[in-house]
DNA sequence: CTGTATATACCGATGGCCGATATATGGGGC
DNA sequence: GCCCCATATATCGGCCATCGGTATATACAG
């Protein structure tokens, strides 16, 4: 599961959007750093769907166009909720041996070491 | 990035290792769910060298067998810190929309949901 | 000898995503 | 009227990181 599926998981977790409404949901989750394509978008609603993650809810008109709503499966929620462990796990490990490396470092590069961390 | 490439430079956090040790280590880091094939490690590591995320650090011959180690660069340590925040702030905001899914179902599907957020 | 572990290297196939295009409706500005 | 933009769904070709596999070599155990 990448980080675009992920996010449509995410943007689906507390209740039923359009595949539209999901794109701008992801903006909003992701602080504007991911915007789906539609093509990505799509792709990974069908996928999603084929394995029993997201359904369809409904379907509505609104001004003359039509919405097609999802919505989050049990089993997708169980696997949101896992993924998000998994993530979390990682980042957790990978900050604690970052920290790990900076009080390591040998004086002499001690300086530039630090200045990194800092970033 | 995607998981194997951001254990990779995980694994390579607080210091050098050779590539077999980077493979054992990740599987450390991931508790045993990931274990890197060749292919994927060394296309990596190879993509990060030339990234200049990673550098190698020296050869030695241990019981006639070459290691090649590798060790992070500053721009490495920066872009993997950067990263574990990506994957912590989308983890964070994914458990967060739960919680919120968790309360509002209806009544009626309360013991489900419950049940599947307890796995 | 075979099998396993250690260690580096390479390769074809796969699939998720990118970037793009298409269609349709509605509204605003000229 | 036209054009542009926004909203909304849909489709497609190409890319590339990874998977799954193979290859080679050394060393050790049975």
């Amino acid at each position: 599961m990448r980080e675009p599926t992920f996010l449509v998981l995410a943007a689906l977790a507390d209740g039923p959007r359009h595949g539209y409404g999901v794109i701008q949901e992801v903006e909003t989750i992701s602080k504007g750093r991911v915007r789906l394509r539609a093509g990505t978008l799509y792709a990974a609603l069908d996928r999603l769907t084929a394995d029993g993650l997201v359904r369809r809810e409904r379907e509505e008109v609104v001004a003359g166009r039509l919405r097609r709503y999802y919505e989050l499966t049990d089993e997708g929620a169980v696997a949101l909720a896992a993924q998000a462990d998994r993530l979390r796990a990682n980042a957790e490990e990978a900050s604690r041996r970052l920290l790990t490396r900076t009080r390591s470092v040998t004086p002499g590069r001690a300086g530039t070491a630090l200045a990194g961390g800092a970033a």
